[in-house]
DNA sequence: CTGTGTGCAAACTCTTTGCATAAGT
DNA sequence: ACTTATGCAAAGAGTTTGCACACAG
């Protein structure tokens, strides 16, 4: 509950602009999560990181803040294989490479056109989401499992 | 441990033919499964289900016949958001419609070539698998969440 | 008979929740 | 001040595992 003074980059008015209270935690965590680019990371991992950052936040809270950051739209977030959320900083039309020997993720960009219209919706429903994962695996390895 | 005498369809030989041996739970589960056309169910449906026809094998045990048939190929396996993993019996290329008022997953045969097709794996790279959830919500509800 | 599969319950991982306390506006 | 967020620990869902017994070939 003492975090060292936060440098509120834009993240403050970030925050607000999406009608969140600015919290220590969040402006913490949503500073780790902003500021370096792209990010694919999991609740667990970003508590480690603040915790290395010394911004102190419970995984309950990271989840909570993840969870609702979400929600308002400032992250988008799937499943893994395994049940692993992922937390995605990038909010645009995009698939995902899964390099199964390292864990990475990497985006990857839809070429034609917007990936739900590569889709058609069944009568009275309409698309909420798309969530594309390709799992990746060395070549020279076994390529049959 | 003493379920009904199973009408082993072309099952066991199915079995077999993996390389599997034919135990009562296998023969019982793999009927189930393989049925009734395509089917798209989690190991614990699949045990209720089973206990229905008399076909005693437990949760533990379903998981793992279920993710044994999914190593060998028999069934495909994918994670649904909340972490489900869902077994599906049909192992063609092809994508999901997740109903998210009903729960409820269709599959979606892609149209032009081969669903890895869309996509270049990085050097050195080949593509394991590729899984597409397009998730439906209904028209008239809100629309934004 | 010999090895493999199964059942049970406990362990495990990931995520959510309830309640008292602390912090934000 | 008043409301909302946080921390902690416990609960919860889904899945896996270890070991003794049962079964398939």
């Amino acid at each position: 509950m003492s975090n060292q003074p936060i440098p509120s980059v834009q993240i403050r008015p970030l925050l607000e602009r999406y009608g969140l209270r600015a919290t220590r935690q969040r402006l913490g965590l949503a500073k780790l999560l902003f500021s370096k680019g792209d990010r694919h990371i999991t609740a667990d991992v970003l508590a480690a990181e603040a915790h290395e950052s010394r911004i102190f936040a419970s995984l309950a809270t990271v989840y909570n803040v993840l969870n609702l950051f979400a929600e308002v739209g400032l992250v988008r977030s799937f499943t893994l294989e395994g049940g692993k959320t992922i937390f995605d900083t990038n909010t645009t039309d995009h698939c995902h490479f899964y390099f199964e020997d390292s864990g990475e993720i990497t985006d990857v960009m839809v070429k034609g056109g917007k990936l739900a219209d590569h889709f058609e919706p069944p009568e009275g429903y309409e698309i909420a989401k798309v969530d594309v994962v390709v799992r990746l695996q060395r070549k020279s390895a076994e390529s049959k499992a």
